[in-house]
DNA sequence: GTTCTCACA
DNA sequence: TGTGAGCA
């Protein structure tokens, strides 16, 4: 498939990059940093992107106003890499966030619980709140 | 005129 | 992540 050689084929700057992700000349680079995306170079050391490239950092993007960071971004890209191409995915990841704000969220709460209440006046048990403080 | 790397009142 | 410096 000839498709494939022109979808990779490094073609525009970081400018035109810019323009067509609106994303800044430094999250471009840095996310190159993090391994999300690996753009050719000019023998003047100068980024060039492929379509592929612009495609996946337009998804990057999608990734991030959803509120994934680096991290839940780069597992999103590698399981898809990896031929798992579930929609499923990213779903999942969004799921595992909203449960890490939730426990944040309680831990919070049984904090004060704990500063408030006096010995034997607790609301949970050992081993329910042993699920807080692995 | 653009992009690159590095560093931070 | 932004931004300015000093290069290529």
């Amino acid at each position: 498939m000839k498709d494939e050689i022109r979808r990779n084929m490094a073609l525009f700057p970081i400018g035109i990059v810019m323009q067509l992700t609106e994303l800044t000349a430094r999250q471009v680079r840095y996310y190159e940093q993090q391994g999300l995306i690996a753009p050719e170079r000019t023998k003047g050391n100068q980024r060039l992107f492929s379509f592929n490239d612009v495609d996946r950092l337009l998804e990057i993007k999608a990734l991030l106003e959803k509120g994934l960071n680096i991290a839940g971004i780069k597992q999103v890209l590698a399981m898809k890499q990896e031929g798992k191409h579930d929609s499923n995915v990213l779903d999942e990841k969004i799921e595992q966030k909203r449960k890490e704000l939730t426990d944040r969220e309680l831990r919070d709460m049984l904090k004060q619980q704990m500063f408030t209440s006096r010995p034997g006046q607790t609301l949970l048990n050992r081993g329910e709140l042993s699920r807080f403080f692995h």
